[in-house]
DNA sequence: ACCTGAACACCGTTCAAGT
DNA sequence: ACCTGAACACCGTTCAAGT
């Protein structure tokens, strides 16, 4: 049934989820289109039926990336709907743990691999669509005059920055957790939150 | 002379050199050590003279990124020696200008290529004397009570992680600026300082 | 001690040919 | 329309052999 359908006009889809388990299972570094077509049970040349390129299907993996944290902060913003700080923690927290989760698509997201510029509409969307998600939270902790009003886009991106550059961390990093250590995950956004709401200032 | 010096005890250091240069020119991704080698000319097989592993090789090129970073840091703190807030600044506007000149070295030290907890010494000591010189800054700061007293290493690291996903960003995310546009570098990492100090919250 | 040349297994990509 | 098999140029790495 599985099998079947690879063949019969899912070998996409099914080629980005091999593509993500093998990711897995020894990094994006190590990942090669041939295997992930003999992993698909498919013949090296297949994949170029539905990538141009190798970079085309890893650009793929990124957009699935993408629309993964856009949801989050979706659902932060449904869980705390009066809340823009708490809606921050959430898909602050999110954010984080699905970094210790899915390291490598993290990686492949930024890292390299991808180049967010030069790259198809898809994965455009997807990027767009994830910090727009994130743009939202903070317009709104603006409009309710609980979150300074500096250019939004400039706000934004230091925001992305700051649980970006943790996650990076966490994902790669010196102080990647013992294999998702929840609890040190927690403390570590939860701390970044703070951090970012009150700045290192002293009152 | 230096053609000649290749060829006596500084293959090593020609060859890091070479693997800049060509990163420069067509990014991590698409460099290849037969192609280091070739531009140092010297034969393919050379390399594994001074280094185990292709790996190896980049783990020194990231070494040299991290020890720059530890440098502008120390710069930043002699510069101000009495304002931890503006050695903190200084210090972001140098790693900032960095990754825009050097995007490719910045990929390759938290992208991917290189690993950050298998690493060799070289690579190991590079990047914790480069996260210590930012510890140092904010120490200075509690000591003086100009910044708050949490745990100095979560501190640091959400300090490190707020510049380095705005380096990110800058060095291959979507707001690549026109060539080096420092005006907008400067503008990006003050917003960045200042947002890291006061935080986001209205007071 | 340091480097070369040839070799091995593997890779991305293309293309004629099959169904 | 979608896939295969064979081919091309390239890659990382090893190793005997040269100086």
């Amino acid at each position: 049934m599985t099998k079947s359908n690879y063949h019969h006009g899912d070998l996409r889809n099914s080629l980005i989820d091999t593509a993500i388990q093998l990711m897995g299972e020894h990094g994006v570094t190590r990942l090669s289109l041939r295997e992930v077509a003999k992993s698909a049970g498919v013949s090296s040349a297949a994949p170029y039926r539905h990538f141009r390129d190798k970079a085309a299907l890893l650009e793929a993996v990124a957009s699935v990336g993408f629309r993964r944290i856009e949801k989050e902060n979706s659902g932060a913003c449904e869980k705390f709907p009066d809340d823009p700080c708490e809606q921050l923690r959430a898909a602050g927290l999110a954010y984080l743990h699905f970094a210790a989760e899915e390291p490598e698509i993290i990686a492949l997201m930024f890292g390299r691999g991808v180049s967010l510029e030069n790259c198809g509409d898809e994965l455009q969307q997807a990027a767009q669509g994830a910090f727009q998600s994130l743009a939202r939270i903070i317009e709104k902790g603006q409009s309710r005059g609980v979150f300074k009003r500096l250019e939004l886009h400039d706000m934004t991106l230091a925001t992305f920055s700051m649980v970006h550059g943790l996650s990076m961390m966490l994902a790669l990093g010196p102080l990647k957790p013992a294999q998702s250590d929840s609890a040190r995950i927690n403390a570590l956004g939860n701390l970044a939150t703070t951090m970012l709401l009150e700045g290192l200032l002293e009152r």
